[in-house]
DNA sequence: TTTAATTGCTACTTTATTGTAGTATTTAAA
DNA sequence: TTTAAATACTACAATAAAGTAGCAATTAAA
């Protein structure tokens, strides 16, 4: 699959902040950590908040911190406060109306890896993704 | 997912030419059964005799004929006669180096559904796509 | 040999995504 | 009250995907 790169930078920062405990972190930590660019970062940030997933504090000595607890924070969640979330659901052969009832060519083949993909989006939380400690990839 | 509108394009006209019988088809006749635009669909139909999908005969009374036999054609290679596959196989987080023994936080929980995408593509040929003859959407 | 119907090629336009630049605003400390 | 360090906002640039326009090349029939 393909989310986004944007959705990508935003679930390693939201992965990166609920690894790393800190009592607030500032953009430019954040950029120098992930390698990712300045302004783009920061809008991602900003998203971040304003769907209450960040809460960030304006001024100096300020920054972000999460908006909820880990294991609150889905993988749809993130990528909803990113971009449109349609396109990943829809039908794989592009059809406005493609349902069990009224089915596309591939519906019957495609709908259960549709379903397990929407699962793995809709279930997994931030918590979840650093249940093994090992992997300290951002 | 999102396949590109390219290759959902793709996928469409090769079904559509297995189900309907005709001696030759037109890129014109193509056009208006499926509703594309003229010149985006023509490419398209380029692209795909180039790889062999399809086999093309210029000059007046030419059109496009199946270059080979629908069990031999796969999704796969149709989307990959239309752009670069890679996209759908990569790292759900992006990640240029993400593998089983050295994997991104999403790996484990990610790679069985990747690998059921991976085979739906690879395994899925037009043949199967139009095993059932009463659903006849293109 | 001319013509009409066809595919093929090249270049352009539009739209969405990705990324960059500059400046305004906010806030705590000096 | 000033200043420094931070987030927020607005506008633009670069790139890729999607779609359009026009003409060239091909070929069978008249």
């Amino acid at each position: 699959m393909n989310l986004s790169n944007t959705s990508q930078y935003a679930i390693r920062v939201v992965s990166y902040m609920t690894f790393e405990d800190e009592d607030i972190y500032s953009a430019s930590s954040l950029i120098s950590k992930l390698g990712v660019s300045d302004k783009y970062l920061k809008r991602i940030l900003t998203q971040l908040s304003e769907h209450g997933i960040l809460r960030s504090t304006q001024g100096r000595y300020g920054g972000y911190i999460l908006g909820k607890s880990p294991d609150k924070i889905t993988l749809i969640e993130i990528v909803q406060a990113m971009e449109s979330v349609e396109k990943y659901f829809g039908c794989v052969l592009g059809f406005e109306s493609c349902t069990d009832e009224d089915p596309c060519t591939l519906h019957n083949k495609w709908a259960p890896i549709r379903n397990e993909l929407m699962e793995f989006l809709n279930k997994t939380t931030i918590k979840d993704v650093l249940s093994n400690p090992s992997i300290i990839k951002f």
